[in-house]
DNA sequence: ACGATTTACTTTATCGTTTTCATCGAAAAA
DNA sequence: TTTTTCGATGAAAACGATAAAGTAAATCGT
């Protein structure tokens, strides 16, 4: 095998100094068309790679961003939530498209992830990706930006700190997609997931709803909302609770899909009849949500157009450029969970 | 913004030099406990982070993995198969836990992907993931080889060449899933996916399930067998091939999950009952599976265990040791979609 | 008590680039 | 002809760590 080559191979056997084949290998201007080419040529031959490491040691960036994932740390063996995956392809991807390099890391809120990518000058900027509970997660943000790192974060806007975020509009989501059971004549409606501010897009979504229903007059029965995490067996058992409970309702709005398919398997094993007695919604449009039975009738999120949004806004703050928070329209996708 | 601090500020503030500094921080027994706390203490105080690059260049490692996805090119805006989503995220968990970052890219089959992430020293092995279509693929495999890249694949063994690939006993689950619904009954087996070894893995399953027929005395009719790529739209077209064919069949053998949910829906609007009229089976026991209606009786894949046998089998190869190629036994999941 | 280790550092070289500054011949201007 | 200006290149100084080699004081065995 081998050594691998470096630029001072090929300069002695392009007759040149080192820094010219550095030049060339660059396209730089500063070198003669002829002599670059004949370089290049050389560079091909001896399969040369420039050092990432002594370049970026030198020029001080990395053209690598990390992605910071944040799992709850209670259910770390059980499968990633689908919409955060789905999240990480587009960014994959948008990333790729750019020239920029992709580190994928998972973190526990708890940890000490706040200052290690961008000081240890392994990526140029962060991406935050999450649920996120405010409890310390703050705290860290705020040391984020005192050292000024580059980063922008998937979630709901941070009104007092100048934070870049990229979000969905949890708010308006939450209310539209509450009208449209409304306009379907539902009159009972009980909603799964967090109503705290330790889950914010839920609670966005949680307030849109709650507006809706008073929009049109009916009333917000908190005896009908039960908590439930991101996860399948939560909504099962928000639902088990719901069910237990003997207040009647004939609608829920699940906090999020996940949490929708649960409550759907809870409902039927208990004889209820989908969408002819309840009407069940739910937020996010993950895969598995056209695939339940009946299809589950949901908020989409564009997880592509976010994961661009995402890197764009990032790669604007690395280059100094001006970025700022960005909501994206949620959209309805109309299936068979909803009747009147 | 302060100036990020560099161990030269460290060793100055505690009165040592530089090289102790360095050894302190990576807690080398050749510094004095005293002294190694102290520098250790300063570091946490200045928030210093050592810088990757400068580190890396030096020891010439850089504790960094890439995992090289392979997609077709020619749905590039889809979305990614639920599958290698899934492997991504065990990955990743894997990596975390050994202590290395993880490099994610996407890749072309036809790029030039080959030479690019270890010989530019921006990781230390390659994970190589993507169902293969080894028409030049091969090639660069031995390219690879030849440059002592370190690699392990995901997929089928390659027999003839001293490459180390962990992968799933595709014929084996081939086997048993067929046997499964034989043994239930049925006589007319279709199979949905490539038979041919541009897809290794489809093949594999394939050959398992024609072993299988045989083996109970039942004939193989090519007719029967309809090539389909690994997604629901071509799972969806060929199911509507074979019924517009006109052969008769109760029973359908996906090559993988997603054609199996294509097929279904295409069984569906055209009357059938699954599974009165015709057992479906996938393979691979995506998140979707089990909620698609009826739930998808299929070979699962352990994930958890591919993503962490990947990870060892890259890192034992990387630190010189010995490392074989591993199959991972196949696992039936009983649903709903097969009935006698 | 005296050379031989050990212990705890310091010095110096090195990793492979990028970048600043200096150089040098040739063409252009004076 | 002499001086400027440029275009193209080379030499050398970073970048911020790690690793090998060197040094002085403390500890040791006999």
């Amino acid at each position: 095998m081998k050594e691998k080559s470096t630029s001072f191979d090929i300069a002695y056997r392009a007759g040149v100094s080192q820094s010219t084949v550095s030049r060339a290998l660059r396209n730089s201007p500063l070198v003669n068309a002829a002599t670059r080419s004949k370089i290049q040529a050389i560079a091909k031959e001896l399969n040369y790679k420039v050092d990432k490491n002594a370049s970026n040691l030198r020029s001080q960036q990395s053209d690598t961003i990390a992605l910071l994932l944040f799992e709850d740390p209670t259910n770390d063996d059980s499968a990633i939530n689908p919409f955060f995956l789905s999240m990480l392809g587009s960014i994959t991807r948008a990333c790729a498209s750019k020239g920029y390099d992709l580190l994928v890391s998972f973190q526990q809120a708890s940890e000490d992830w706040h200052a290690d990518f961008e000081d240890s000058n392994k990526a140029d900027g962060l991406i935050l990706l999450g649920y996120g509970d405010y409890v310390d997660y703050e705290e860290k943000l705020v040391k984020l930006l005192d050292q000024g790192t580059h980063f922008v974060r998937w979630g709901a806007e941070v009104k007092h700190l100048p934070i870049i975020s990229v979000g969905c509009d949890n708010f308006t989501g939450g209310k539209e997609i509450t009208e449209h059971i409304i306009k379907l004549g539902r009159k009972s409606f009980a909603f799964l997931g967090s109503a705290s501010s330790h889950a914010p897009e839920f609670f966005e979504r949680y307030k849109g709803h709650c507006q809706a229903l008073k929009a049109h007059q009916l009333t917000v029965n908190p005896a009908l909302q039960f908590n439930a995490m991101y996860t399948e067996e939560s909504g099962y058992q928000a639902a088990c609770r719901l069910i237990n409970s003997g207040e009647s309702f004939d609608a829920i709005c699940a906090a999020c899909d996940l949490i929708a398919v649960g409550a759907m398997r809870a409902l039927q094993e208990h004889g209820f009849k989908i969408p002819e007695q309840v009407s069940v919604v739910g937020f996010d449009d993950i895969a598995i949500a056209s695939f339940t039975f009946p299809p589950l009738t949901t908020v989409k999120q564009d997880t592509k157009l976010a994961g661009e949004l995402l890197v764009n806004t990032l790669l604007s703050l690395i280059h100094g450029e001006e970025a700022s928070t960005t909501l994206i329209p949620p959209e309805l996708v109309m299936r068979k969970s909803c009747a009147s």
